[in-house]
DNA sequence: CAGCGTTCTGTAAACGTTTTCATGAGATTT
DNA sequence: AAATCTCATGAAAACGTTTACAGAACGCTG
């Protein structure tokens, strides 16, 4: 026989199910002899309130199901950790799921959270197509993080690109950096608008774009870093989608025998723990990752209280230097 | 309104709600005419069964909850990445929570899994009592992972540790050190097993251990260095209870003015990707991350298949040499 | 003792599926 | 035309809660 239920509870503590029922709610309206007495018999049972029934019987799951785009990346996990406080203290849980990085993973787990019936949806940069995104959150309160698109009926927030492009092609350029490369994040999550505002930045100061399309792990800073090295014309400085490629870069720029900062500026993004450990100390953009999920939060417990207008939030980084960026070598 | 229901389908389809469940359990059993249709229709009204409604009538729920110790932890995650490819593989979800490095984060977080009435339950080192741990698991099928205890009705998956520290001051020992240092992992996470593997390892060969609390976060090994570069005969190795920890060791030590690994060896455990990036380099005990969660979730297919006998699997580790440890020096 | 408020009971419907079963309708084979 | 086979139907029960409601038991107050 497997779990009890509320009836094995009730049968045993000599009371009804329905008043079983309130004590399982925390309803006040319950002596407290019955309370104490009801709970003891429950742990003693070892019972617990089946929440898929009580789903079903409420049409609530107080649950919001979060997406990460990559569980590795420490960005998301600092966003998920500040997602999960907010969330508990809105009397809400966090569920989450990854989509590993592929596209038709993240299909899949927005799905299965769909099928839960969470309350909401959190997306943080998910890889899927504009219209994908848009035929989901038409299922449930959706928040998105990080991927700027034509949203309705849904929130978002995101990072002001065009800032934190300007910052890094600032900080660089006033080092003496003319040739400055990109190493782009993958475009549907996000990578598209990082990549323009760099391009754009550099435009503005009358300097050539150099970017390679990438994603925003450490193999496409590794790999890139290569393809950046073999031009003849080689950068001086190399802006990474993201801290992971950024160390990818650094990693491939040690192995080819060249010193950062010395012969390359490495600049990154998100300013993730990995940044500021000491032996890799990387100049990167800071976002205010824990803030972001609380925000993600928030935004979702207003939808849920009902709020109907679409809110669009936008979060200004900034720069944090560390020692990955020097003045241009005078070759 | 809210979400569509299977009679809506059935109705606007002109089936009975029967055959709509059939299609939607893909059985073999319906013409493909009314496969078809029914599928056409429900993509139509954006129909997704309640799985809630699902679980309750079938008792089934088709998913394992995992418990992360950390989430931060890359460790965690390439065993969450492993677990979760081995359950899609079996027709599973994995269903990720942490406790965010609290153990009353643990508790709640296994409490919501088991309310939802997983069919199993994958614990990655949490940081509970024995006592909590095998509470927990006579609720559901569980397997835990990196944790040591008198486990009945469980499985469990560990690490050798006697091995592991063998390797670890086998290594340093060869390479002369005599005063070594261990920054431990949090104990009730798995970090005593370790510890006492390192003394034993360290008496059986005369040496003495020197030993510091600590956890398995980088926090812990910033803290620690600085203790141990305080004593005034200071260890020339330093075994740090995770590579998390050692990054905090080496990011101390280098704000303290010294060189890994000329004035000081560090070696981590878990041979994460951080270890491998070139400007880290850390040598470190290396476990088969990804294959421990697939191994983890091929114990609860068969737990949940009906197996009864415990099965407690022990694995190998190996030395990973890289550039964090050296001779010592001959002062 | 009447009246009142609080706490509890018992019953029943509802949530959205799955599952079973007897029956029926069509198509295909003999 | 009869027999067989495949596919579909409709009804009903079940899963474990919540929720509503009418009424009962109880202890207090006046």
């Amino acid at each position: 026989m497997s779990q009890p239920t509320m009836d094995d509870v009730a049968a045993k503590a000599g009371v009804s199910r329905a008043l079983v029922s309130l004590v399982m709610r925390q309803s006040p309206r319950v002596s407290e002899h019955n309370r104490a007495k009801v709970l003891a018999v429950a742990s003693d049972l070892g019972y617990r309130p089946n929440t898929a029934a009580r789903n079903l019987a409420t049409g609530q799951t107080h649950t919001i199901g979060a997406m990460l785009n990559d569980i590795h990346n420490p960005f998301f996990t600092a966003v998920a950790e500040g997602a999960s406080k907010a969330a508990a203290d809105a009397g809400l849980h966090l569920l989450l799921s990854s989509g590993w990085q592929r596209s038709e993973g993240e299909t899949e787990a927005i799905e299965m959270l769909l099928g839960m019936r969470t309350d909401g949806l959190l997306l943080a940069s998910p890889r899927l197509s504009h219209v994908t995104i848009s035929e989901f959150a038409t299922q449930a309160p959706t928040v998105i993080i990080g991927v700027w698109g034509p949203w309705t009926d849904m929130d978002s927030l995101n990072n002001d690109e065009d800032h934190g492009a300007e910052l890094v092609v600032d900080h660089l350029t006033k080092l003496g950096h003319k040739r400055i490369a990109h190493v782009s994040g993958n475009l549907p999550a996000g990578g598209e608008q990082r990549r323009s505002a760099f391009a754009n930045a550099m435009m503005k100061r009358g300097l050539a774009p150099i970017i390679i399309d990438g994603d925003f792990n450490e193999k496409a800073g590794y790999d890139g870093a290569a393809s950046l090295m073999a031009l003849h014309d080689r950068p001086t400085a190399i802006f990474a989608g993201n801290d992971l490629s950024a160390i990818g870069v650094m990693s491939r720029l040690h192995e080819l025998g060249l010193r950062v900062p010395e012969d390359v500026s490495v600049i990154g993004y998100d300013d993730t723990n990995i940044a500021g450990i000491s032996a890799i100390s990387l100049t990167t953009i800071h976002q205010p990752r824990e803030e972001i999920g609380t925000l993600a939060i928030q935004l979702l417990v207003e939808r849920i209280a009902g709020r109907t207008e679409d809110r669009h939030e936008e979060l200004k980084p900034r720069l944090v230097k560390r020692s990955s960026t020097a003045p241009v070598a005078t070759a």
